[in-house]
DNA sequence: CATGAATGAGCATTCATTCAT
DNA sequence: GATGAATGAATGCTCATTCAT
């Protein structure tokens, strides 16, 4: 039943090729894509066995084979997500210079992740964090802290550079907010694009040159 | 058994005379406030009927002499907070002329009950709204309507004097965003006071005079 | 509120004036034609003591202060009817002599019970025999005694006279069936009379002379 | 655990072999039968699914795993059964060509249905009507029709014949009652056999030759 | 690897009964 | 007598997890 399959990015196939996270197309990143959509959609906890194991077409005893428990899964949902994203927001940092064009490209990554093919594992990530258990929070942490120290020293740079006025450490807060609660207003079907948005997403943070 | 009562603001106190929602610390009150807390901290799934009628010092059977179900206590606890949300601030508009002190009185007013004694149920509000059968939604929806109407009218008003430069329908929706995420990390007992905060916030929405 | 009140038959007023059975239109005998009716509908088990409350405009703590439980009540509802009952067949024989007539009179007063004011109770009589506990079956047996033996004496002596071929004690088992169920399709607004059933089901019984 | 189990009559063993009944030794089988008995018994409210899954030695969720709810299997006791009789009916019947033998058949055949092996079902079928959901009601009717249409064309036969005088519905529903109550009274180790009580209900029906 | 029946602890909800007012 | 809030045991049902096949 070959589907139409939306081409992955350059840097998201490289990170495939290097086994950093499961292709979509194969069974676990298959079962990880139906269960980001359902717990988006349903929550992690009335999310049943049954329907993971029904989304991807197998009894929900064979889920057992590919992890140990429910949380497993959930938790695996998560750090892919923090992993690629973090992986494709260092190839973007890596293309820009300017300190204010590092922030845009900073908020585009994060808003393309929020609202493109990873959305829903994203807002499983904000939605779900209590249903980890402690240890499965920690580790995850690890991974964010790498991720959210990309964002830290670059708006520390863009600070420096006289672009950013507010404190890094609040302004990050403040727009992880603002990004993040995209996932319920924006609709890409509309007539303002993710770069627009972006864009005016940057002028919150960054005084007009 | 008198445990130390914080006093009520005016405002909110009148709303409890007319009947408007329940006080504090009659039975459906403290109810509804070990509700907001335990569905905050625990998720609404994982908050076992149990679980509230303990917090409020009552067998779990009896928790079906005030409400016919668990979900109808959701419900109320978001219900009561959007309507004593609003009517604050309804209130505080009121004592406000200059457009931009208006917007700055909403962020006060939003803010204060994300990271007030409502904080709880507005997180709630948040973050289980999918927990709420359909027709649940759509009712408390209406009551959204209102709230949100306070804020577009304002911002409106806002860009009208000159002092907003961002569409006001997607201005609010960023700030909703930032705000709301306040309750992931604002810690009220740091140097940073909810005012500090909330001029901050403002500098978002506003250009400098 | 004074409902129109159909006329009890003289044999039955006279039965409410010796303190018998409850008057219809007490506050106990309104509970006890409600509890058949529910019971009747809904089933015992399904019938909570707040239907009972409600169908007679008490608070269902209340009715514990005219039965000490629910199977109390049920108990007075079986135990009224038969005695009601047992005391109208024996009316209806004094009034008749020649043994086909006698059958044909208590066949009329059963089917009358069953069909009529008081079909409610004896269908809860033969429906919910198994709700009442032991103790209150042989209570309630010891009456259902008095009144089977009024109709065996009956057969035996139409059987004496040749007018009935079959063992009274089959027949009568054969007949209770058949005259019960007529509560599940007779409806007094068809065609056919009480009078002529009653007819119809004494040429079961009875050779034609 | 191999029981001593009665041999199936070889009309019910044809019936198991084409699907259209359970095997009374399968697991669903041994269930329904185990629900039967209990429900008459009991009654179906006051058996519990605990009950049930001890009845056929399993825990009460992985009742579950047959059935959607209690509910379900009751309807199923029920559906089954007047599958059952009917063809066991149908299969009498065209063994018979005399009118008024055909109505013995149906007689003996409805006795041997509830005073046999499927007496408890038959009876739940007639004392846990109410306890159907009405959509259960309206396909358990149409089951009923069928079975009844076999009924109602025989004894029309009969009347044509001469052998029957009443109208052949009344005289159907008499009958009903006459043989459905014999679960109240009949005793299979008494010294009146099946056979005979059929001879018996006969002469209720039908004008000695 | 996959199945699917079974487990068993846990859940929301019901309800007869009690009792202070 | 009547109220109605509270009790607490019991109920039908769910579901992640196990495991023999």
């Amino acid at each position: 039943m070959p589907k139409h399959q939306k081409q992955l990015s350059a840097d998201h196939q490289a990170l495939v090729d290097q086994g950093v996270v499961n292709a979509p197309d194969s069974a676990k990143g298959r079962l990880l894509q139906a269960a980001a959509t359902l717990f988006k959609e349903k929550g992690y906890e009335r999310t049943t066995v049954r329907d993971l194991g029904k989304a991807v077409g197998i009894q929900s005893g064979s889920l057992f084979h590919h992890y140990p428990n429910k949380e497993a899964i959930l938790r695996a949902v998560m750090e892919e997500t923090i992993i690629l994203n973090t992986e494709l927001m260092k190839a973007a940092l890596s293309q820009n210079n300017d300190p204010a064009e590092k922030v845009l490209a900073l908020i585009r990554c994060e808003l393309e992740s929020i609202l493109g093919d990873t959305g829903a594992a994203m807002t499983v990530l904000v939605y779900e964090w209590r249903s980890l258990k402690e240890e499965s929070q920690l580790e995850i942490l690890k991974l964010r802290d790498i991720y959210e120290n990309l964002w830290i020293s670059t708006l520390i740079e863009a600070k420096e550079s006289g672009r950013v006025v507010m404190d890094p450490a609040i302004l990050r807060r403040l727009l992880t907010g603002a990004l993040s609660w995209t996932v319920n207003w924006y609709r890409q079907e509309g007539n303002l694009s993710v770069e627009q948005l972006a864009k005016m997403a940057l002028t919150l943070a960054i005084k007009p040159n």
